[in-house]
DNA sequence: TATTGTTATACTCTATAACTATA
DNA sequence: TATAGTTATAGAGTATAACAATA
């Protein structure tokens, strides 16, 4: 009975994201960012028009939960808020947002190709196909 | 920049995890359990020499993190603890908790057949290897 | 009526430090 | 010296309800 928790895809899914997520939270606190701030940083890059409620549905994010993540994010003067019209705001990347970015697409990149090297070459190429199968 | 975001291992590993543990967990709250708690409970299983320690060295579970769990289970009358010598104790099941190992392994069960249902046949077999190499 | 942005709140999971007692 | 069990605490992510203002 042990032995069969260990062989659970379901099991063998949250190990793998446990362990990869904290390495890359490890490696992102070293450019001052959590890891939901990058991923919002990468979504909003080179555009005007997302709205904090379309960050949060297309992050699977609250409403709610996008506040003190946007206040964070502002506060470091990585993004500004402007008026789409009287009810919404658009998130852009201020000057030092985009800079940001640049180190965050460094870091996200080695990290990933790194992560890939480690799956044997067989299995490597079916990973997202049936991960996407998962959540799409 | 937006679209790279979704083609990332690591992001689609992130949601692919929390999709499939918000499930996972729907389920388990139907008996009155958490995801660990169904962990330890089939890492337990027909054992009795099983320590808080090693549960969570298992399972990557802080020692200190383990005390609610286990008390959670204890107060659910699913676990005794057993002296092993003057330091430690082991964790087993009672009989109750027998019983409710059973309800698991159907949930369970049920749920990692889907799980892998739900993953197109040419890429399904790849899973779990892949998964394994990112933490084991 | 539905949606946006927000406040408040609570719960789970996780991480660290420190302490006592025993190996 | 190292390990087991525990307490206390804090940070992070997440979920719900409610509100005012605007579409």
């Amino acid at each position: 009975m042990s032995d069969l928790l260990f062989s659970l895809p379901g099991y063998a899914l949250r190990r793998a994201a446990n362990a990869m997520m904290a390495e890359l939270a490890k490696r992102l606190a070293l450019i001052d960012l959590h890891i939901s701030d990058a991923s919002v940083l990468m979504l909003v890059a080179g555009r005007d028009d997302m709205t904090s409620s379309d960050i949060g549905r297309l992050l699977d994010i609250q409403r709610a939960n996008m506040v003190p993540l946007l206040d964070r994010l502002s506060a470091a003067e990585l993004i500004d808020r402007l008026p789409l019209n009287r009810k919404s705001l658009a998130v852009v990347l201020t000057e030092r947002g985009r800079a940001k970015l640049a180190e965050v697409m460094e870091v996200t990149m080695n990290f990933e190709r790194e992560l890939l090297h480690r799956i044997p070459p067989e299995h490597r190429d079916h990973l997202v196909p049936a991960l996407n199968a998962l959540w799409h």
